[in-house]
DNA sequence: ACTGCCGCATCTACACTGTAGACTTTAGCC
DNA sequence: GGCTAAAGTCTACAGTGTAGATGCGGCAGT
């Protein structure tokens, strides 16, 4: 399998190198990353491409396919290392890496939860369940029962997940503004009833993602260390 | 072309009653529910109004406004009492009821979680900020000040909808089979790359929901209010 | 009762979508 | 060269959201 001729095909565009796989998800992903998932029919991701829109449907079975496809790609930037003795440091680096992710590729952020929602487990795209497995690995690794690591990563995903929700939607409408109220929108909202959200446009501005998760995971960390202790005392009699 | 003209306005099914927002929307997440988002065309909802699709643009200016509705008139069925001296036991019960609507309502779940992250705070149909305001004036009622209820708030709506999330991924293929992994299609994994996962099929079939989010609301409300006692102590001097 | 009005509902039309199916081109092998 | 299978293209179709012009029906004022 070698490309023995050519070697001058990664100059770049609309280059006429054959398609894969991997170069029309990759296009895929530079659309929605720029223009949003609207953005991403078929028609445009082939122009993208300079190929027939058709010749797409070589790669991914159809549209669905190809978000599916896109989702994959973006959770595959993921690294886990199951290994890793230290679980509780590697906890805490994958919430970080996601979260990066996550604004990395915002526009991709609504797939990432939309999809599982529709796709019964066993069918998803063996990348997005690659995490799954892998963290199971690493809190068998740490002492969890198998039953307990599932309650554990259950847990940890359902917070990540709802982390990112919220810092994903309290973006900023207009940067330019420098009064918080105005910054946010939050002068559209009826003072009368909306006294509370109204007063908290400063908190609300200085919304520091980071820190924030940092701190839930660390209290997450330590009840989750607190339990395993618990089960490991209780269980080695 | 027989019946020229019908008086019979209050007749049954696809009735000829004046239009209004409600009974539009209403209409919307019945379809929603019964088959989904996709289902949901403006002229099968026209269709299933008995009007042309065109009259619905009088009471939503497009698709997307109207996904914004159906989303607020779910999320209105969720009563929430900010003046309830008991906050622990309201946001427990906020939990519980949200869970309730979304299993009820599992196809405008992806609204629930997808629409704010393209909609700024402020610009938002009212609706879906009420519960926001309302749980702030609740914690504030309870002590917290108003940027810890923020906190909180984010916090609590995090593990929600984070939970949310996660029981609703975890449905069932195939309720007539009785063996697990098979129920929830993990046969299809190679067993090689997903041990793990393959392995916790009968755990994964048992998930109970309720349980499991009360459990979690147990664990975050005593955290909160140890944080809430510190807080009133050490501003207390 | 006639007129004018205005808001609701309808009709028509258009640009755009995903994709089925037949077809043509290309690349690798003998 | 010729053969074969894969890769890419073309055409066509049913369905989408929605702009803009048109029709309709009840109310106000005279």
């Amino acid at each position: 399998m070698a490309s023995a001729k050519v070697p001058a095909n990664f100059t770049g565009p609309a280059q006429k190198q054959r398609l894969s796989r991997e170069l029309v998800l990759a296009k895929a992903l530079e659309v929605v990353d720029a223009e949003g998932l609207d953005a991403l029919t078929m028609r445009r991701l082939g122009q993208e491409l300079g190929r027939d829109p058709m010749s797409l449907y070589r790669y991914a079975e159809n549209r669905a396919a190809l978000l599916d496809g896109v989702t994959e790609l973006v959770l595959n930037e993921l690294t886990i290392h199951p290994q890793d003795p230290d679980w509780k440091a590697q906890l805490r680096q994958i919430a970080h890496d996601l979260r990066r992710l996550a604004l990395q590729h915002p526009n991709v952020v609504p797939l990432l939860v939309t999809r599982p929602l529709s796709t019964p487990l066993g069918l998803r795209p063996l990348g997005t369940l690659r995490p799954l497995e892998q963290i199971l690995s690493l809190l068998i690794g740490a002492g969890f029962s198998p039953a307990d690591a599932l309650h554990v990563y259950r847990a940890y995903y359902g917070f990540l997940y709802g982390h990112i929700l919220n810092e994903l939607q309290e973006f900023v409408v207009d940067p330019e503004e420098n009064e918080a109220l105005l910054r946010l929108g939050l002068h559209r909202l009826p003072a009368k009833e909306f006294p509370r959200l109204r007063a908290l446009a400063p908190a609300l501005a200085e919304y520091e993602g980071s820190a924030e998760l940092d701190q839930g995971v660390t209290i997450l960390l330590s009840g989750l260390e607190a339990q395993l202790s618990l089960r490991l005392g209780s269980s080695a009699g």
